[in-house]
DNA sequence: TTGTTAAGTTAACATTGTTATTCAATCATC
DNA sequence: GATGATTGAATAACAATGTTAACTTAACAA
Protein backbone atom coordinates (compact mmCIF):
# COMPACT_ATOMS: atom_id res chain seq x y z
CA UNK A 1 0.00 0.00 0.00
CA UNK A 2 2.78 2.57 -0.38
CA UNK A 3 2.26 5.58 -2.19
CA UNK A 4 5.17 7.26 -3.32
CA UNK A 5 5.97 10.48 -3.79
CA UNK A 6 3.22 12.68 -5.54
CA UNK A 7 4.14 12.76 -8.82
CA UNK A 8 3.39 15.39 -11.45
CA UNK A 9 1.79 13.40 -14.10
CA UNK A 10 -1.09 11.30 -12.59
CA UNK A 11 -3.40 12.80 -10.10
CA UNK A 12 -4.08 10.68 -7.04
CA UNK A 13 -3.65 13.50 -4.89
CA UNK A 14 -3.04 16.05 -7.25
CA UNK A 15 -6.26 17.88 -9.61
CA UNK A 16 -5.40 17.44 -13.29
CA UNK A 17 -7.97 20.60 -14.69
CA UNK A 18 -10.25 22.88 -12.61
CA UNK A 19 -13.92 21.20 -12.39
CA UNK A 20 -16.64 22.93 -13.32
CA UNK A 21 -17.62 25.89 -11.03
CA UNK A 22 -20.95 24.88 -9.66
CA UNK A 23 -23.09 27.97 -7.13
CA UNK A 24 -23.48 26.88 -3.40
CA UNK A 25 -26.67 25.00 -3.78
CA UNK A 26 -25.64 22.97 -6.74
CA UNK A 27 -22.45 22.16 -4.94
CA UNK A 28 -23.93 21.41 -1.32
CA UNK A 29 -26.38 18.79 -3.66
CA UNK A 30 -23.14 17.13 -5.18
CA UNK A 31 -21.44 16.49 -2.48
CA UNK A 32 -24.30 14.73 -0.32
CA UNK A 33 -25.23 12.75 -3.04
CA UNK A 34 -21.86 11.85 -3.30
CA UNK A 35 -21.51 11.41 0.27
CA UNK A 36 -24.68 9.46 1.06
CA UNK A 37 -23.53 7.26 -1.65
CA UNK A 38 -19.94 6.31 -0.03
CA UNK A 39 -20.73 6.64 3.34
CA UNK A 40 -23.04 3.72 2.17
CA UNK A 41 -21.03 1.94 0.58
CA UNK A 42 -18.07 2.32 2.97
CA UNK A 43 -19.79 3.49 6.23
CA UNK A 44 -18.89 6.17 7.97
CA UNK A 45 -15.27 5.60 9.36
CA UNK A 46 -14.23 3.83 6.38
CA UNK A 47 -14.85 7.01 4.10
CA UNK A 48 -12.12 9.61 3.69
CA UNK A 49 -12.71 13.50 2.92
CA UNK A 50 -10.29 13.00 0.38
CA UNK A 51 -12.27 10.23 -0.86
CA UNK A 52 -15.65 12.18 -1.56
CA UNK A 53 -13.64 14.63 -2.96
CA UNK A 54 -11.75 12.94 -5.24
CA UNK A 55 -15.60 11.22 -6.28
CA UNK A 56 -16.16 15.07 -7.64
CA UNK A 57 -12.94 15.72 -9.17
CA UNK A 58 -12.66 18.27 -6.42
CA UNK A 59 -9.83 18.74 -3.42
CA UNK A 60 -11.07 18.01 0.02
CA UNK A 61 -10.56 21.88 1.35
CA UNK A 62 -13.65 22.39 -0.88
CA UNK A 63 -15.84 20.61 0.69
CA UNK A 64 -15.37 22.38 3.68
CA UNK A 65 -16.86 25.42 2.29
CA UNK A 66 -19.78 23.82 2.43
CA UNK A 67 -19.96 21.73 5.10
CA UNK A 68 -18.08 22.11 8.90
CA UNK A 69 -16.99 18.90 9.45
CA UNK A 70 -17.68 15.08 7.89
CA UNK A 71 -20.19 14.41 10.47
CA UNK A 72 -22.33 17.46 9.82
CA UNK A 73 -22.63 15.05 5.84
CA UNK A 74 -23.46 12.70 8.06
CA UNK A 75 -26.24 14.34 10.25
CA UNK A 76 -27.53 16.23 7.02
CA UNK A 77 -27.69 12.44 5.45
CA UNK A 78 -29.56 10.62 8.39
CA UNK A 79 -31.79 13.90 8.46
CA UNK A 80 -33.22 12.60 4.73
CA UNK A 81 -33.10 9.55 5.94
CA UNK A 82 -35.08 9.83 8.70
CA UNK A 83 -37.70 11.90 6.96
CA UNK A 84 -37.60 8.46 4.62
CA UNK A 85 -38.69 6.78 7.90
CA UNK A 86 -41.44 9.02 8.72
CA UNK A 87 -43.23 8.51 4.50
CA UNK A 88 -42.55 4.93 5.45
CA UNK A 89 -44.58 4.81 8.29
CA UNK A 90 -47.18 7.13 6.48
CA UNK A 91 -47.03 4.80 3.79
CA UNK A 92 -48.65 1.71 5.97
CA UNK A 93 -51.70 3.54 6.33
CA UNK A 94 -51.67 3.28 10.18
CA UNK A 95 -54.98 5.26 9.89
CA UNK A 96 -56.90 3.18 7.75
CA UNK A 97 -55.90 -0.82 8.32
CA UNK A 98 -56.98 -2.88 11.10
CA UNK A 99 -55.31 -1.89 14.28
CA UNK A 100 -53.14 -5.23 15.00
CA UNK A 101 -52.08 -5.24 10.72
CA UNK A 102 -50.80 -1.57 11.09
CA UNK A 103 -48.78 -2.68 14.25
CA UNK A 104 -47.28 -5.33 12.53
CA UNK A 105 -46.15 -2.96 9.25
CA UNK A 106 -45.16 -0.47 11.17
CA UNK A 107 -42.79 -2.99 12.98
CA UNK A 108 -41.67 -3.96 9.60
CA UNK A 109 -41.09 -0.94 7.95
CA UNK A 110 -39.28 0.44 11.59
CA UNK A 111 -37.16 -2.36 11.34
CA UNK A 112 -36.52 -2.57 7.41
CA UNK A 113 -35.38 1.13 7.54
CA UNK A 114 -33.08 0.29 9.93
CA UNK A 115 -31.68 -2.17 8.07
CA UNK A 116 -31.51 -0.39 5.25
CA UNK A 117 -29.73 2.01 6.88
CA UNK A 118 -27.24 1.10 9.67
CA UNK A 119 -25.12 4.19 9.82
CA UNK A 120 -27.95 6.76 10.08
CA UNK A 121 -29.81 3.97 12.77
CA UNK A 122 -26.19 4.08 14.44
CA UNK A 123 -25.71 7.49 14.86
CA UNK A 124 -29.67 8.31 15.22
CA UNK A 125 -29.94 6.12 18.49
CA UNK A 126 -26.46 4.70 19.24
CA UNK A 127 -24.64 7.15 19.32
CA UNK A 128 -23.34 9.01 22.14
CA UNK A 129 -24.02 12.50 22.53
CA UNK A 130 -20.88 14.33 22.25
CA UNK A 131 -20.83 17.19 25.23
CA UNK A 132 -20.34 19.30 22.33
CA UNK A 133 -16.61 20.65 23.39
CA UNK A 134 -15.01 21.40 20.21
CA UNK A 135 -14.37 24.73 19.04
CA UNK A 136 -16.28 25.14 15.79
CA UNK A 137 -18.19 28.05 14.97
CA UNK A 138 -21.32 27.98 13.46
CA UNK A 139 -22.09 26.89 10.33
CA UNK A 140 -23.04 29.44 7.96
CA UNK A 141 -25.99 27.34 6.14
CA UNK A 142 -26.45 25.73 9.90
CA UNK A 143 -29.84 26.79 10.51
CA UNK A 144 -31.76 25.84 13.60
CA UNK A 145 -32.54 22.00 14.62
CA UNK A 146 -36.30 21.52 13.13
CA UNK A 147 -38.78 19.96 15.28
CA UNK A 148 -37.29 16.56 15.73
CA UNK A 149 -38.74 13.79 12.67
CA UNK A 150 -37.88 10.84 15.65
CA UNK A 151 -40.55 12.17 17.85
CA UNK A 152 -43.09 12.32 15.15
CA UNK A 153 -42.61 8.61 14.71
CA UNK A 154 -42.76 8.05 17.77
CA UNK A 155 -45.82 9.65 18.36
CA UNK A 156 -47.49 7.88 15.22
CA UNK A 157 -46.59 4.73 17.25
CA UNK A 158 -48.21 5.98 20.76
CA UNK A 159 -51.46 6.90 18.46
CA UNK A 160 -51.37 3.03 17.52
CA UNK A 161 -51.26 1.70 20.90
CA UNK A 162 -54.26 4.15 22.24
CA UNK A 163 -55.72 2.86 19.07
CA UNK A 164 -55.70 -0.89 20.19
CA UNK A 165 -55.64 -0.36 23.62
CA UNK A 166 -59.12 1.16 23.87
CA UNK A 167 -60.60 -0.57 21.30
CA UNK A 168 -59.80 -3.78 23.61
CA UNK A 169 -57.37 -5.14 21.72
CA UNK A 170 -54.88 -4.57 23.69
CA UNK A 171 -55.09 -5.51 27.52
CA UNK A 172 -55.22 -2.23 29.45
CA UNK A 173 -52.09 -0.69 30.50
CA UNK A 174 -50.18 2.45 30.45
CA UNK A 175 -49.87 3.51 26.69
CA UNK A 176 -47.09 5.48 26.57
CA UNK A 177 -45.00 2.69 28.75
CA UNK A 178 -46.18 0.23 26.31
CA UNK A 179 -45.21 2.02 23.20
CA UNK A 180 -41.55 2.38 24.52
CA UNK A 181 -41.66 -1.28 25.77
CA UNK A 182 -42.92 -1.78 21.46
CA UNK A 183 -40.42 -0.04 20.66
CA UNK A 184 -37.32 -1.31 22.90
CA UNK A 185 -37.82 -4.35 21.05
CA UNK A 186 -37.62 -3.13 17.41
CA UNK A 187 -34.75 -1.52 18.50
CA UNK A 188 -33.12 -4.05 20.29
CA UNK A 189 -33.42 -6.31 17.73
CA UNK A 190 -32.16 -3.59 14.83
CA UNK A 191 -29.59 -2.52 17.03
CA UNK A 192 -27.75 -5.85 18.03
CA UNK A 193 -27.84 -6.93 14.16
CA UNK A 194 -25.80 -3.98 13.75
CA UNK A 195 -23.67 -4.08 16.62
CA UNK A 196 -22.80 -7.39 16.42
CA UNK A 197 -22.77 -8.64 13.05
CA UNK A 198 -20.58 -11.49 13.61
CA UNK A 199 -23.41 -12.92 15.91
CA UNK A 200 -24.34 -16.68 14.45
CA UNK A 201 -28.34 -15.26 13.65
CA UNK A 202 -30.99 -16.75 13.04
CA UNK A 203 -32.22 -16.14 9.50
CA UNK A 204 -33.59 -12.47 9.66
CA UNK A 205 -36.85 -12.70 8.32
CA UNK A 206 -37.67 -15.38 11.20
CA UNK A 207 -36.10 -12.64 13.27
CA UNK A 208 -38.43 -10.02 12.74
CA UNK A 209 -41.26 -12.71 12.68
CA UNK A 210 -40.29 -13.60 16.22
CA UNK A 211 -40.35 -10.13 17.63
CA UNK A 212 -43.42 -8.93 15.97
CA UNK A 213 -45.15 -12.13 17.11
CA UNK A 214 -43.61 -11.74 20.60
CA UNK A 215 -44.73 -8.19 20.92
CA UNK A 216 -48.07 -8.81 19.27
CA UNK A 217 -49.01 -11.48 21.76
CA UNK A 218 -47.69 -9.90 24.40
CA UNK A 219 -49.85 -7.11 24.65
CA UNK A 220 -53.02 -8.95 23.07
CA UNK A 221 -55.78 -9.76 25.15
CA UNK A 222 -55.52 -13.31 26.29
CA UNK B 1 25.79 14.84 17.70
CA UNK B 2 26.48 15.83 20.18
CA UNK B 3 27.88 12.66 22.68
CA UNK B 4 25.13 11.94 25.30
CA UNK B 5 21.79 12.98 24.52
CA UNK B 6 19.33 14.84 27.17
CA UNK B 7 17.80 11.43 28.22
CA UNK B 8 15.60 12.89 31.08
CA UNK B 9 14.01 16.13 31.83
CA UNK B 10 11.78 16.32 28.45
CA UNK B 11 8.86 16.80 30.76
CA UNK B 12 6.58 18.30 27.54
CA UNK B 13 5.09 15.83 26.38
CA UNK B 14 7.87 13.12 26.31
CA UNK B 15 8.45 10.88 28.55
CA UNK B 16 10.03 11.75 31.84
CA UNK B 17 12.05 8.57 33.98
CA UNK B 18 11.81 5.52 32.74
CA UNK B 19 8.98 3.25 33.85
CA UNK B 20 9.83 -0.22 36.00
CA UNK B 21 10.55 -2.70 33.87
CA UNK B 22 7.58 -5.59 34.49
CA UNK B 23 7.17 -8.82 32.88
CA UNK B 24 5.42 -9.60 29.98
CA UNK B 25 2.21 -10.94 32.08
CA UNK B 26 2.37 -7.61 34.67
CA UNK B 27 2.09 -4.77 31.64
CA UNK B 28 -0.27 -6.78 29.79
CA UNK B 29 -2.28 -6.71 32.63
CA UNK B 30 -1.19 -2.77 33.57
CA UNK B 31 -2.01 -2.01 30.50
CA UNK B 32 -5.83 -3.49 30.37
CA UNK B 33 -6.78 -1.86 33.43
CA UNK B 34 -5.68 1.68 31.61
CA UNK B 35 -7.25 1.16 28.85
CA UNK B 36 -10.35 -0.17 30.59
CA UNK B 37 -10.43 2.87 32.38
CA UNK B 38 -9.75 5.53 29.49
CA UNK B 39 -12.33 3.50 27.06
CA UNK B 40 -14.71 3.81 29.87
CA UNK B 41 -14.59 7.55 30.59
CA UNK B 42 -13.99 8.29 27.17
CA UNK B 43 -15.27 5.81 24.21
CA UNK B 44 -13.00 3.41 22.26
CA UNK B 45 -13.20 6.73 19.31
CA UNK B 46 -12.34 9.11 21.60
CA UNK B 47 -9.14 7.00 23.26
CA UNK B 48 -5.77 7.16 21.12
CA UNK B 49 -3.14 4.46 22.37
CA UNK B 50 -0.50 7.42 23.36
CA UNK B 51 -3.01 8.73 26.00
CA UNK B 52 -2.85 4.76 27.06
CA UNK B 53 0.64 5.09 27.07
CA UNK B 54 1.24 8.24 29.07
CA UNK B 55 -1.41 6.92 31.44
CA UNK B 56 0.82 4.00 32.43
CA UNK B 57 3.84 6.10 31.78
CA UNK B 58 5.41 4.27 28.78
CA UNK B 59 5.72 4.78 24.97
CA UNK B 60 2.98 4.06 22.67
CA UNK B 61 5.12 1.04 20.94
CA UNK B 62 5.24 -0.52 24.59
CA UNK B 63 1.48 -1.25 24.12
CA UNK B 64 2.10 -2.77 20.49
CA UNK B 65 4.59 -5.28 22.41
CA UNK B 66 1.72 -6.85 23.96
CA UNK B 67 -0.96 -6.19 21.53
CA UNK B 68 -1.33 -6.15 17.93
CA UNK B 69 -3.40 -3.38 17.60
CA UNK B 70 -5.97 -1.15 19.48
CA UNK B 71 -9.29 -3.27 18.62
CA UNK B 72 -7.35 -6.05 20.56
CA UNK B 73 -7.00 -4.00 23.91
CA UNK B 74 -11.18 -3.99 23.00
CA UNK B 75 -11.74 -7.11 22.63
CA UNK B 76 -10.12 -8.33 25.82
CA UNK B 77 -11.67 -5.76 27.95
CA UNK B 78 -15.40 -6.72 26.32
CA UNK B 79 -14.26 -10.41 27.61
CA UNK B 80 -13.75 -9.37 31.16
CA UNK B 81 -17.11 -7.34 31.08
CA UNK B 82 -18.75 -10.52 29.64
CA UNK B 83 -17.37 -12.65 32.48
CA UNK B 84 -19.21 -10.04 35.02
CA UNK B 85 -22.27 -10.69 33.73
CA UNK B 86 -21.87 -14.36 33.57
CA UNK B 87 -21.31 -13.88 37.42
CA UNK B 88 -24.36 -12.14 37.29
CA UNK B 89 -26.50 -14.62 35.26
CA UNK B 90 -25.12 -17.24 37.54
CA UNK B 91 -26.17 -15.72 40.73
CA UNK B 92 -29.81 -15.65 39.45
CA UNK B 93 -29.04 -19.12 40.15
CA UNK B 94 -31.00 -20.95 37.19
CA UNK B 95 -30.70 -24.07 37.54
CA UNK B 96 -32.81 -24.38 40.29
CA UNK B 97 -35.69 -22.25 39.79
CA UNK B 98 -39.16 -22.48 38.51
CA UNK B 99 -38.30 -21.87 34.75
CA UNK B 100 -40.33 -18.37 34.33
CA UNK B 101 -39.50 -17.12 37.65
CA UNK B 102 -35.76 -18.11 36.07
CA UNK B 103 -36.37 -15.80 32.78
CA UNK B 104 -37.74 -13.23 34.97
CA UNK B 105 -34.74 -13.32 37.60
CA UNK B 106 -32.35 -13.29 34.04
CA UNK B 107 -34.57 -10.41 32.47
CA UNK B 108 -33.66 -8.68 35.91
CA UNK B 109 -30.08 -9.09 35.96
CA UNK B 110 -29.82 -8.34 32.41
CA UNK B 111 -31.01 -5.20 32.60
CA UNK B 112 -29.95 -4.13 36.46
CA UNK B 113 -26.11 -5.04 34.99
CA UNK B 114 -26.74 -2.81 31.81
CA UNK B 115 -27.85 0.07 34.03
CA UNK B 116 -25.52 -0.39 36.55
CA UNK B 117 -22.35 -0.11 33.91
CA UNK B 118 -23.59 1.84 31.18
CA UNK B 119 -20.36 2.18 30.10
CA UNK B 120 -18.99 -1.20 29.36
CA UNK B 121 -22.49 -1.82 28.62
CA UNK B 122 -22.03 0.50 25.76
CA UNK B 123 -18.88 -0.42 25.46
CA UNK B 124 -20.22 -4.26 24.55
CA UNK B 125 -22.83 -3.87 23.20
CA UNK B 126 -23.22 -0.76 20.97
CA UNK B 127 -19.53 -0.09 20.36
CA UNK B 128 -18.35 0.09 16.33
CA UNK B 129 -15.26 -2.49 16.30
CA UNK B 130 -13.49 -0.97 12.72
CA UNK B 131 -13.55 -3.48 9.91
CA UNK B 132 -9.60 -4.23 11.02
CA UNK B 133 -8.83 -3.02 7.24
CA UNK B 134 -4.78 -2.17 7.80
CA UNK B 135 -2.24 -4.48 6.36
CA UNK B 136 -2.39 -7.05 9.53
CA UNK B 137 -2.22 -10.32 9.30
CA UNK B 138 -4.44 -12.49 11.91
CA UNK B 139 -2.35 -12.74 15.61
CA UNK B 140 -1.13 -16.27 15.92
CA UNK B 141 -2.34 -16.98 18.89
CA UNK B 142 -5.80 -15.56 18.19
CA UNK B 143 -7.82 -19.10 18.06
CA UNK B 144 -11.13 -17.21 17.13
CA UNK B 145 -12.67 -20.87 18.09
CA UNK B 146 -12.60 -20.55 22.09
CA UNK B 147 -15.45 -19.71 23.13
CA UNK B 148 -15.86 -16.18 25.01
CA UNK B 149 -18.10 -15.06 27.63
CA UNK B 150 -20.34 -13.73 25.78
CA UNK B 151 -21.53 -16.85 23.99
CA UNK B 152 -21.39 -18.59 27.91
CA UNK B 153 -23.69 -15.77 28.65
CA UNK B 154 -26.01 -16.47 25.82
CA UNK B 155 -26.24 -20.12 26.09
CA UNK B 156 -27.28 -19.96 29.59
CA UNK B 157 -29.98 -17.70 28.02
CA UNK B 158 -30.98 -20.22 25.44
CA UNK B 159 -30.93 -23.44 27.74
CA UNK B 160 -33.52 -21.72 29.95
CA UNK B 161 -35.52 -21.12 26.92
CA UNK B 162 -35.08 -24.81 25.83
CA UNK B 163 -35.89 -25.97 29.49
CA UNK B 164 -39.10 -23.42 29.01
CA UNK B 165 -40.41 -25.12 25.24
CA UNK B 166 -39.23 -28.74 26.27
CA UNK B 167 -41.82 -28.36 29.42
CA UNK B 168 -44.68 -26.92 27.50
CA UNK B 169 -44.57 -23.67 29.21
CA UNK B 170 -43.57 -22.15 26.21
CA UNK B 171 -45.53 -22.59 22.61
CA UNK B 172 -43.21 -24.31 20.45
CA UNK B 173 -40.60 -22.86 18.15
CA UNK B 174 -37.13 -22.46 17.06
CA UNK B 175 -35.11 -21.84 20.44
CA UNK B 176 -32.57 -20.09 19.11
CA UNK B 177 -34.65 -17.38 17.21
CA UNK B 178 -36.63 -17.09 20.63
CA UNK B 179 -33.76 -16.78 22.83
CA UNK B 180 -32.00 -13.80 20.53
CA UNK B 181 -35.92 -12.10 20.36
CA UNK B 182 -35.69 -12.32 24.38
CA UNK B 183 -31.82 -11.11 24.36
CA UNK B 184 -33.39 -7.80 21.86
CA UNK B 185 -35.92 -6.89 23.84
CA UNK B 186 -33.91 -6.61 26.92
CA UNK B 187 -31.06 -4.91 24.69
CA UNK B 188 -33.63 -2.48 23.59
CA UNK B 189 -34.17 -1.48 26.70
CA UNK B 190 -30.79 -0.89 28.14
CA UNK B 191 -29.72 0.42 25.09
CA UNK B 192 -32.40 2.91 24.27
CA UNK B 193 -32.29 4.30 28.12
CA UNK B 194 -28.46 4.61 27.56
CA UNK B 195 -28.51 5.91 24.54
CA UNK B 196 -31.42 8.48 24.86
CA UNK B 197 -31.49 9.50 28.55
CA UNK B 198 -33.44 12.94 27.56
CA UNK B 199 -36.23 10.75 26.45
CA UNK B 200 -38.89 11.39 28.76
CA UNK B 201 -39.16 7.57 29.88
CA UNK B 202 -41.81 5.96 32.03
CA UNK B 203 -40.42 5.22 35.19
CA UNK B 204 -37.87 2.47 35.28
CA UNK B 205 -39.22 0.05 37.17
CA UNK B 206 -42.82 0.11 35.25
CA UNK B 207 -40.70 -0.22 32.11
CA UNK B 208 -38.88 -3.03 33.11
CA UNK B 209 -42.16 -4.91 34.19
CA UNK B 210 -43.77 -3.99 30.65
CA UNK B 211 -40.64 -5.84 29.10
CA UNK B 212 -40.24 -9.02 30.83
CA UNK B 213 -43.98 -9.15 30.60
CA UNK B 214 -44.40 -9.13 27.45
CA UNK B 215 -41.21 -11.69 26.95
CA UNK B 216 -43.43 -13.77 29.20
CA UNK B 217 -46.61 -13.67 27.86
CA UNK B 218 -45.24 -13.09 24.56
CA UNK B 219 -44.16 -16.84 24.52
CA UNK B 220 -46.10 -18.55 26.94
CA UNK B 221 -48.90 -20.76 25.77
CA UNK B 222 -51.98 -19.33 25.70
C1' DT C 1 -11.36 48.78 -17.08
C1' DT C 2 -11.56 47.92 -12.19
C1' DG C 3 -13.00 46.00 -8.06
C1' DT C 4 -15.62 42.75 -5.34
C1' DT C 5 -17.36 38.32 -4.35
C1' DA C 6 -17.47 33.63 -4.04
C1' DA C 7 -15.75 29.00 -5.63
C1' DG C 8 -11.63 26.51 -5.70
C1' DT C 9 -6.70 25.32 -4.99
C1' DT C 10 -2.04 24.62 -2.77
C1' DA C 11 0.34 23.43 0.96
C1' DA C 12 0.53 22.62 5.08
C1' DC C 13 -0.74 21.32 10.38
C1' DA C 14 -1.78 18.37 14.11
C1' DT C 15 -3.19 13.74 15.33
C1' DT C 16 -3.92 9.27 14.67
C1' DG C 17 -2.54 4.11 14.49
C1' DT C 18 1.48 1.76 13.63
C1' DT C 19 6.36 0.04 12.69
C1' DA C 20 11.65 -0.41 11.85
C1' DT C 21 15.43 0.23 14.45
C1' DT C 22 18.09 0.89 18.47
C1' DC C 23 18.97 0.90 23.48
C1' DA C 24 19.38 -1.06 28.02
C1' DA C 25 18.09 -3.82 32.04
C1' DT C 26 17.88 -8.42 33.62
C1' DC C 27 19.60 -13.13 34.03
C1' DA C 28 21.99 -17.44 33.18
C1' DT C 29 26.53 -18.97 32.51
C1' DC C 30 31.49 -18.77 32.47
C1' DG D 1 32.93 -10.34 38.57
C1' DA D 2 32.75 -10.50 33.43
C1' DT D 3 30.10 -11.99 29.21
C1' DG D 4 26.53 -12.60 26.12
C1' DA D 5 21.73 -13.59 25.11
C1' DT D 6 17.00 -12.33 25.95
C1' DT D 7 13.52 -9.11 26.03
C1' DG D 8 11.12 -4.97 27.81
C1' DA D 9 11.18 -0.32 26.33
C1' DA D 10 12.55 3.99 23.73
C1' DT D 11 13.49 6.91 19.48
C1' DA D 12 12.09 8.36 15.49
C1' DA D 13 9.73 7.96 11.96
C1' DC D 14 5.75 6.56 8.35
C1' DA D 15 1.47 7.10 6.03
C1' DA D 16 -3.23 8.51 6.46
C1' DT D 17 -6.66 11.29 8.40
C1' DG D 18 -9.57 15.57 9.45
C1' DT D 19 -8.89 20.20 9.04
C1' DT D 20 -7.26 25.09 8.13
C1' DA D 21 -4.57 29.38 6.52
C1' DA D 22 -3.37 31.71 2.59
C1' DC D 23 -3.55 32.24 -2.08
C1' DT D 24 -5.83 31.98 -6.93
C1' DT D 25 -9.25 32.47 -10.47
C1' DA D 26 -13.85 32.84 -12.69
C1' DA D 27 -18.00 35.76 -12.97
C1' DC D 28 -20.16 39.88 -12.89
C1' DA D 29 -21.47 44.72 -11.81
C1' DA D 30 -19.99 49.73 -11.76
Amino acid sequence: MSSGRARRGKASGGMGRRPARLSAVDRRRAILAAAKEIFLAEGYEGTTMRRIAEALGVTPTTLYLHFPDKSALLTEICDDSFAQLVVEFARADLEHAPPLEALRRLLDSYVGFGLAHPREYRLLFMTEVPPHVGGHRPVPGDGATRPDNGQIAFAALEALVRRLVDEGVFRPGDVETIAEAIWAAAHGLVSLLIAMPHFPWSERARLVDAIAEMVLRGWTRA
